[in-house]
DNA sequence: AGAGGCTAAGACAGCTTGTCTCGAATGTCC
DNA sequence: GGACATTCGAGACAAGCTGTCTTAGCCTCT
């Protein structure tokens, strides 16, 4: 319970808005992100989105294209990946890494016809593909 | 884009921590609790877990009953309704809403045979309770 | 009255997060 | 080349969050 130093933080709120920018956009630059997100705005906001992209690449979450300039930004992870990051976080925060109470959340809310029928076929893929058996936790 | 007040915020580690202890405890009081998560603690830690329980109060996941002395503490949350929590903020914050890039992570990440044996069972459940169609969100 | 536990209120330091300032490096145009 | 604008990196900053701790007022029991 003492206080201890907290590694991989997660995305922010305005580093999500950067990335998010980048998926839309592909490969771009600070100027353009920075008109993007702060439109009209002062020439401060160009150092804000610089300090958020330094602060994604950190992050592992996005990538300088070398040899451009002004300097090109990528985005290193997808919305899927970032999902994925906080499924995890939970589970392991929440769950102790079992996926079951997840599951069950899911199971418990109501989910639309067309989400059952998304789910039931993401589930029929696996099986298939489940014939070679590679699991990665058994629990 | 502008830093906005964040309402709601979500549990914290230490409060997640006296939530499992009331979890498994059900209803106890500050000093059990103390006891517990700072084992040959100091008085201090009285303290600190006072103002945890006060925090989570205030999050709506603690409840005080009510003419006990010492005051009895009971958790109002369980471990599924603070997974719902946490899956929901990623809903909103990621997806906009839609469920799909986390059902699409929950397929592509390897479920184990008795997790997707578990999910499946989850959805034969609700589909057969979806005979009586009562779907809260349609997207 | 004194001791000891309970409670409320709040102070505090360290960290995060979005923003901003500054000066240097780099480019562009006449 | 020289003036000017843009880009870039480093860091400062305030507001808020989080875990911890202090203080002081209660109560109860002896």
């Amino acid at each position: 319970m003492s206080r201890q130093p907290q590694p991989d933080r997660d995305v922010t709120g305005a580093e999500l808005a950067v990335l998010e920018a980048l998926w839309e956009l592909g490969q771009t630059t600070v100027r353009v992100l920075a008109d993007r997100l702060y439109p009209g705005g002062a020439a401060a906001h160009y150092a804000t989105v610089q300090k958020l992209l330094q602060r994604l690449g950190e992050k592992g979450c996005v990538e300088r294209v070398p040899d451009t300039a002004p300097i090109g930004f990528r985005a290193l992870v997808d919305r899927d990946a970032l999902v994925a990051r906080r499924l995890a976080r939970v589970v392991d925060e929440l769950c102790h890494g079992s996926i079951t109470p997840l599951l069950s959340h899911l199971a418990a809310r109501e989910l639309s016809a067309s989400e059952r029928d998304e789910l039931r076929a993401f589930l029929d893929r696996l099986q298939q593909s489940a014939v070679r058996p590679r699991r990665r936790r058994e629990r």
